[in-house]
DNA sequence: CTTGACTCGGACAACTGTTGTCCGAATAGA
DNA sequence: TCTATTCGGACAACAGTTGTCCGAGTCAAG
């Protein structure tokens, strides 16, 4: 039960590319967090393949977010890199064995998965309910403006 | 993101296990649910660290589940054999790089951090909220009457 | 009391999934 | 046209999970 590491790191990509108006290149971002260049290369191009941010290619190129960050939910970007399979598999012990219950019994789910259903699905809710702009709201709340201007110009160079 | 498959089957067994009085071996709940013998003697000992089973030896020796069944959450043999760290582990990348935030500034848990731990926090607060019991009131009443009866026939046996 | 067989417990491999890395195709600018 | 720069997907290294095994300890029977 280990989520990947890089929803982290893409999280705070989308953050800082919402900070900035033109397009970051992904070596910006890996010197700024002090990650793996290539592994965060292969985050941002899950991210692009979920339809998250756009990739300009060239000189001056980089990623830019495709939509306002109020618009962009921290399942969006959990869901992208994480995967949208629940961590809870049903292997269908019921109808193995010698106590078989028959296939058409099983119609209606049991009790066990759909109790890990519904817990899967009220962590997604509580996760969908956060957008990436609450996440910048209180970054700025938090942080020292001074840290941020900083950062801000660190990119831009 | 991947939940220990393990955790169906320690359900299955403390089910099983609330239904018959007297000690079951996990030779007879491997071959009841047609898995791995050895694996799922891995599991049970980790619900046995966990206090959740006691273990008798010797002869007619097996396991038996320490506390009622009302007592005993999803949660609980979730946390056994899963483990109880959260899935999500910051790695505190906003204290690394060239634009590192300093550590004295960093007393307050940052918004993804917090995101991530109430998310957490309300799937776990779900799976509590249901028992043992609970799976065995509906699984009596979606199963027929005729396998429970077999199931619990072919256990003592 | 002796014996005996049966039980769990922890230590030992094999496998899948994640982490990390690399170089080629495509593109914007000069 | 040409070059420097960018992303994209294909290629290894590592870790965690899955699966297996045999020995220490124990209860019941004779
Ligand atoms: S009884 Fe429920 S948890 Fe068990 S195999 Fe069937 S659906 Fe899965
Ligand atoms: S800013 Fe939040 S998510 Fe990022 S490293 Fe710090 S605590 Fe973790």
């Amino acid at each position: 039960m280990k989520m990947s590491g890089g929803v982290e790191w893409g999280l705070h990509c989308c953050v800082v590319l919402s900070g900035a108006g033109a397009p970051v290149t992904a070596a910006k971002l890996a010197e700024l967090h002090d990650v793996s260049q290539s592994y965060l290369a292969k985050q941002l191009q899950l991210l692009s393949r979920a339809g998250l941010v756009r990739s300009t290619l060239g000189q001056s190129g980089g990623y830019v977010l495709t939509r306002a960050a109020n618009e962009i939910t921290v399942l969006d970007v959990v869901e992208a890199i994480d995967g949208v399979e629940p961590a809870f598999r049903c292997t269908e012990v019921r109808q193995r064995g010698p106590m078989a219950v028959p296939a058409e019994r099983c119609d209606t789910p049991c009790p066990i998965a759909r109790t890990m259903d519904s817990a899967d699905r009220v962590w997604r809710e509580s996760l969908r309910r956060v957008t990436i702009a609450d996440l910048i709201a209180d970054v700025n709340r938090t942080t020292p403006p001074e840290i941020l201007a900083g950062a801000r110009e660190w990119l831009r160079a």
